[in-house]
DNA sequence: GGGAAGC
DNA sequence: GCTTCCCAACGCTTG
DNA sequence: CAAGCG
């Protein structure tokens, strides 16, 4: 390539919008690895990053092994038009050699990053999930501390499931997947595994009406991108994110499980109103009130009777498709045109969404972001932070106060008054009350024409259209879409057979309209979800959607702390900032699935019916219903009245600093280590540590206690003025209370790896001792640092349920 | 969070 | 049809 | 016994 033609286009690149529909927020974009054989041969790594590609040169190439730190140096930033170079730069030209495309695909920030790629990117501390052919699953890059190598990164491949242990050399890897001179071969699919859908791009610069030979043009239909998969019996229906309609969409459901021959299909369904025109609206409320046409436009086929078509020309695959979805109820092909500029006039003029122009030749690529694919558009979209609303006496509200993140200042960018029912405003404004806050989160004074606003903690997105920019810097006819639901769906932690793990907030999609009631499907069960964007932290803006997702997550490592033991559920449904509530009956309408024992309670002279969390149902269940904290017994069904591990509970006043508690917990350890016991220590997740002795379901609850009271009693009189052993507040002080008399039935404490309803969303963690000392800080231990930790500590709490210790032989070694 | 009662 | 209400714990310790 | 406590 030239340098002229790289200058050119360079230039290009300046030009693209700084804040256009995709790059700033899709969450996902494009990568390219380059093998680079210049003077030297090396790798180079492209990211798509605010309309340009960063890029870092890396010697070795990239490696797939976690043990292998891969330098990789910074260079200039590279226009977008390089995703797709391979060729020989000439002679005398900066970079002269061979080029050719290693790898390519598409990219995201890993799970549970909060901060912006900006930011990240800015910090030198990007942690990223690549969705390659080669380059698969979480790699680190970050910049090396050394102030005077400045640009010097390193390329870290993260432990998962793609990772390996033997040597890899990127060189060695050039196999037949690798594409050759810019025809990459797609993935074959299979309808035994979800596809992600290959995804449509968008180039203002591009008129469509010079698009001519070699394109085709289609409807851009307003509804859900939903793909089906159908082989013998089976066919399920499923957006990209994997979240399944087959059961929503019955309708069409059963009309395709007429099929013949197993095939993958995508489309989009769509509600048409009596003009044939979709009503996105609708559609979301499908669930609720099945209003309109239901049907599926359906416009490529991936796979047919046993043959993965991914590598076809796309004509070819709708000529088969045609074919194969005659005549099917709520099914109907979706045509294509000739004439571009004829069709987008057309539809302009109907008042439809768009149209999508397609190259005729073009091969399919799931989970890309293809430029064989162009969307044309009239309006634009774009994801604004909601940040307040103004108050009316007709509606729930007047109109929602609309903010971008702009160089780190949030800047007001106008009020979105149209654009939702009233029942969506009403669902709309409950979901606001838990992020109200009194002063407006702007920093300047905004003018609202003397409406009166209600201001919010920016967190919640939405997604806008308008027709353009006013000189101002506001929306010129702005109406609202859709909430951005912007978390990945849990299905795929699921079933990990799926590709893409984020989400394109440009593309509509369903998922989690407020109102829809979800399922998750675990040990074979049904669950129900309900409101997954209800906010359980308002300060924090976390959802009950990480919560949930948090616990699918650690359930392998919780329930075997959790099975078989009678729970006090403590409720928090409106959230931490709102009183909780005991719940230990479980009631006749939660589901049978669910196990439970019961007890004779004394006081209310009638039998309780304790929940048990034997599987991760049980466990999903209960954090849907506001169980952010679990509390079980300490002992098991079968032996309830001897518990498996005494509890050492250390609570501070509010006086205590952290620092002193854990002087009291090294205390305890100390005295342990006399007497020969070594004991388990994590973070309550509130404000104490926890000290777990196993005992093996060896003792009763009363020998447990009076052995806990012991050892409290000989810690109090090592440390008389920090610590306590009073029950009454009052006569504490500002002291620490030692509580041995958690060791009684039915009492419980906050399970380990159980969430706390405080500031943060805190996990209780288990810890090594060595960490027990002044530099611990328990608020490093939240539901987005605890998978981590595991990944490094494996489960420290192990022990606790392992074999007990002799009380007898530890009170022999008592002093005195 | 959800069901029942009340307006 | 929509809003509000109401419910969802216990048992041991201590004074 | 009622109130306190987790
Ligand atoms: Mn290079
Ligand atoms: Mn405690």
């Amino acid at each position: 390539m030239a340098l002229q033609e790289y200058n050119k286009k360079r230039d290009f690149s300046k030009t693209t919008e700084p804040y256009g529909e995709e790059a700033p927020d899709a969450g996902e974009w494009r990568f390219v690895v380059q093998r680079h054989d210049a003077r030297k041969l090396h790798f180079d790594l492209r990211l798509e990053m605010d309309g340009v590609l960063k890029s870092w040169a890396v010697p070795k190439g990239p490696s797939l092994n976690p043990s292998d730190k891969r330098l990789a140096v910074h260079t200039e930033d590279h226009p977008l038009k390089y995703l797709h170079f391979q060729g020989t730069i000439p002679k005398g030209n900066y970079g002269a050699g061979e080029m050719t495309i290693w790898d390519t695909g598409s990219y995201s920030l890993s799970q549970g990053q909060q901060k912006s790629i900006q930011d990240l990117y800015k910090k030198g501390d990007l942690k990223l999930t690549f969705y390659g052919t080669k380059l698969r699953g979480d790699f680190a890059l970050v910049k090396t501390h050394y102030q005077n190598k400045q640009n010097q990164w390193l390329l870290i491949k993260k432990e998962d499931d793609y990772s390996i242990d033997l040597d890899y050399d990127a060189n060695l890897h050039l196999g037949e997947n690798a594409p050759s001179a810019g025809k990459k071969s797609p993935l074959e699919v299979s309808p035994k595994r979800q596809v992600s859908p290959m995804l449509a791009s968008r180039d203002k610069a591009i008129d469509i009406g010079t698009l001519k030979k070699g394109w085709l043009f289609e409807f851009k239909w307003d509804g859900y991108r939903i793909l089906c998969n159908h082989e013998d019996s089976n066919t399920s229906l499923y957006s990209r994110n994997g979240i399944s309609y087959t059961d929503l969409f019955t309708p069409i459901t059963d009309s395709l499980s007429q099929l013949s021959f197993s095939a993958i299909i995508d489309g989009e369904v769509v509600s048409l109103n009596k003009n044939g025109l979709p009503q996105f609206q609708w559609l979301q409320h499908y669930r609720e009130e099945p209003k309109g046409d239901l049907v599926y436009m359906v416009f490529d086929l991936l796979y047919l009777d046993g043959h993965s078509l991914t590598h076809m020309p796309l004509t070819e695959r709708k000529e088969l498709l045609r074919s194969l979805v005659e005549d099917l109820p709520h099914i109907r092909y979706s045509e294509h045109f000739t004439n571009g500029k004829g069709l987008y006039q057309e539809v302009l003029a109907e008042g439809g969404e768009g149209v999508i122009a397609k190259k005729a030749d073009a091969a399919y690529h799931p989970g890309i972001r293809t430029e064989s694919w162009l969307k044309f558009k009239p309006r634009e979209s774009l994801e604004a932070l909601i940040c307040g609303y103004t108050a009316s006496e007709s509606r729930p509200f007047g109109s929602l106060i609309l903010g971008l993140q702009n160089e780190g200042v949030l800047t007001y960018i106008g009020n979105c008054g149209t654009g939702f029912s009233h029942k969506r405003q009403k669902e709309l404004l409950e979901r606001f009350q838990a992020l109200r806050i009194d002063s407006s989160p702007f920093l300047g004074k905004i003018n609202l024409a003397g409406k009166q606003p209600i201001w919010m903690n920016p967190v919640l997105m939405a997604e806008v259209h308008y027709a353009e920019w006013t000189d101002s810097g506001r929306l010129r006819q702005p109406v609202f879409k859709a909430l951005r639901q912007d978390k990945t769906p849990f299905e795929l932690h699921i079933h990990s057979d799926t590709q893409s793990e984020s989400s394109d907030r440009s593309d509509k999609q369903p998922g989690s309209a407020p109102g829809e009631e979800n399922s998750l499907q675990l040990d074979g069960i049904n669950v129900p979800i309900s409101n997954l964007e209800k906010i359980y932290w308002p300060k924090e803006g976390i959802q009950k959607y990480d919560l949930i997702e948090y616990y699918l997550s650690i359930a392998d490592i919780l329930l075997p702390y959790l099975k078989g033991r009678p729970q006090n559920l403590h409720r928090h449904p409106e959230g931490i900032e709102k009183e909780g509530f005991y719940q230990k009956d479980t009631p006749d309408s939660f589901p049978k699935w669910i196990k439970t024992t019961a007890i004779y309670s004394e006081s209310s002279d009638k039998q309780i019916d304790y929940m048990l969390c034997q599987d991760e149902a049980t466990l999903i269940y209960m954090a849907n219903l506001g169980c952010i904290e679990i509390n079980p017994w300490h002992s098991k069904m079968g032996n309830l009245d001897r518990p498996d591990y005494m509890v050492i509970d250390i609570d501070p006043s509010p006086k205590n600093s952290f620092g002193e508690v854990v002087e009291v917990a090294q205390s305890f350890h100390e005295f342990l280590k006399s007497i020969g016991i070594e004991g388990y220590c994590k973070t309550s997740g509130s404000s104490g540590l926890h000290i777990y002795l196993p005992l093996d379901a060896q003792y009763t609850y009363e020998e447990a206690r009076d052995f806990c009271k012991l050892i409290c009693t000989m810690v109090q009189q090592n440390l008389p003025s920090l610590t306590t052993l009073e029950r009454r507040i009052k006569s504490r002080g500002d002291r620490i209370y030692l509580d041995y008399l958690q060791n009684r039935p039915g009492q419980t404490i906050a399970a380990a790896y159980c969430v706390r309803p405080q500031p943060g969303a805190p996990v209780s963690t288990p810890l090594l001792w060595k960490e027990i000392n002044s530099k611990l800080d328990k608020n490093d231990f939240t539901i987005y640092t605890i998978n981590d930790r595991i990944k490094k500590h494996k489960d420290l709490f192990k022990g606790v349920l392992g074999k007990g210790i002799d009380i007898e032989s530890a009170l022999e070694k008592f002093p005195d």
